[in-house]
This record gives structure tokens, sequence and C-alpha cells, in this order.
DNA sequence: CTAATCTCAGTATCACTGACATTG
DNA sequence: CCAATGTCAGTGGTACTGAGATTA
């Protein structure tokens, strides 16, 4: 009786959506840590390449809504990862620092990911892990744009 | 200052989960309809490929929690979409029917999502597109299994 | 005056958990 | 007794909206 409806199988969103449920669980499963949900992950990796930089900074390169920002720091804060200070070239702006707690945050972060691309692409070879990510890399790179 | 940190791009569950969202927003503007969610489709497209069934049957092929199934089998009957009956053979189980006005919600929803596919696929060529989606099955049967 | 930034409160969808009563 | 089914209540992560206050 193991069967999908073909009307599912045949719709990429529907591909899509579901891997990305999957993706999403094994991530889930790798740290079991609170505040280190895919939010805090997003700003960490932005702070890490692009150094302090403004909340509206970091939700742009993350993508992330700014309110949800808000949340993330707060809570990155909380655990010492991040540190605010008000931008005194621009004082709407808080410029938002990573601490070493951080770095090693991401870290941890990074190596359990790691380990999640290999659980995701499970059957996959090299050379289709590399096929599949130029693909989705071009749809992604299409609708951020447009 | 466009750029997304490469620690995002590199991971291709990064990629899969931000298409993800981008194909939910193509859905979601595709209807408009309450009643229309991505739950309510997958529970019409069983219905119409494998007739009457339970809820739990529903649940398993269209990869939906039982608890969801009720809920949004409560939508679809408020709409006229279903109808549920107790089995007589298995007094447990509800026979969920699919009515005349359900067939119709599927195949309005039905192009609607065919919409969206192009959409998402944008910029891939009829090639691309199949390999893509031929990933993308291989990785979910995978997952769907182990 | 307009625009950007930060914050807060609230909403919606999807996915899941735990519990319970009924029935096989 | 055990397993499956349907129902209900509740949680959590992700994404988004609207509003307000401050500052450029």
């Amino acid at each position: 009786m193991e069967g999908i409806p073909e009307r599912l199988a045949a719709k990429p969103s529907w591909l899509i959506t579901q891997l990305a449920t999957h993706a999403r669980r094994l991530s889930a499963a790798g740290h079991e840590d609170a505040r280190a949900g895919a939010y805090h992950y997003r700003i960490l990796a932005a702070l890490r390449e692009f150094g302090a930089q403004s909340q509206a900074d970091l939700g742009r390169r993350g993508n992330l809504d700014r309110s949800d920002v808000v949340a993330a720091l707060n809570e990155l804060a909380a655990s010492g990862c991040i540190e605010r200070t008000p931008d005194p070239a621009d004082r709407r702006r808080n410029l938002v620092r990573l601490t070493d707690a951080g770095v090693d945050q991401l870290h941890r972060m990074d190596r359990s990911l790691d380990r999640v691309q290999d659980e995701l692409l499970g059957p996959l070879s090299a050379d289709e892990r590399a096929t599949l990510t130029g693909l989705l890399t071009r749809l992604l790179a299409h609708h951020r744009t447009s």
C-alpha cells in the first residue's frame, strides 16, 4: 500500500518541502541545544564572515526578518555568544559583535551540520551532489533577485 | 553588500529549506483561499488517486500526522469537499469520500500548483528540471524508507 | 518630511507529542 | 493484553505583519 500520490510525487515544490522537513529534523537531532536553531546559525555565520554589523545587515545577509533577528539575538546574548553595543556612527543601529563563546558555538554547529549534509545527501555520489547543489544554487539566486 | 555567507551557501540543507520557503510563498499566493493549504491538497490528492479510505491511510500516503488529518478533514468537510462515514467493516475507522466539490477544488489547486512549478523552476531547462526532480525523488525515497 | 533601524505583539502554516476512548 | 484508529490539547520552529519610537 506504500505509494505517494502521483500528483504529489510529480511536483518539485512538494519534493523540496518534504526534503526540507527531513533536513530540519536531522539538524534538530544534531544539536539538541536550545539557542541553537537555524536562525542562530545564520546569524553566527554572517557575523563570522562579515564581522561586526547592524541587525538589519544580519537580517539581509541571513535572509531573516528584522523582528526574528531581535528575538534570536536576545537568546544569543543570553548565552554569551554575541554582544550588542550602540553604533556611535549611527545611533539608530546596534553593532553586533561575535564573542569567543559565539565562535565556539558556530564551530560546534558547523561540525554538526556537516554531518547533516552527509546524511541528507545519503545515496548520491559526489558528482550528483555537486549537480544538485549547482541547480539549487541557481534557483535560489533567481528567487532572491526577482 | 549582497552576499550570502559561504557557510550557508555551501550547505544543501540550507538551499533546500530556503527554496521550500519560496515554494510555499508561491503556493500561498496561488490560491488565496482558506481551506486550501498544503495539508488539504495532499489529502485531496490521495483521495482522488486511491479512492475512499481511512484517515490513517490518508496520513500515511500524504505523509501527514493523524492529528493534522483530523483538523484538515474538519475544514474540508466544512467546505463540502469530503464526507466522513463510519466504516461498517471496521468501526474504528472513518471512510473518507471525495465529493464533487472536492474534485473541483483539487483541480483548481492543481492548475494553481502547475503554475507554481513553472515559477519555482524558473531558469532551468527541461533537461535540468528532469535531473533535479530525479535527484530529489531519490533523496526523498531514501529518507522515507530509512 | 522621508526613510531606515530596532523593538514588540500577534498571526499563520507546518510538524509533532502525549493523552484518551473505542474497537479489532 | 496488545495494536490500531480517531480525537483533542498543546508545543515548537519558521516566516511574516503591523505598529511604534528613535534617529539619519
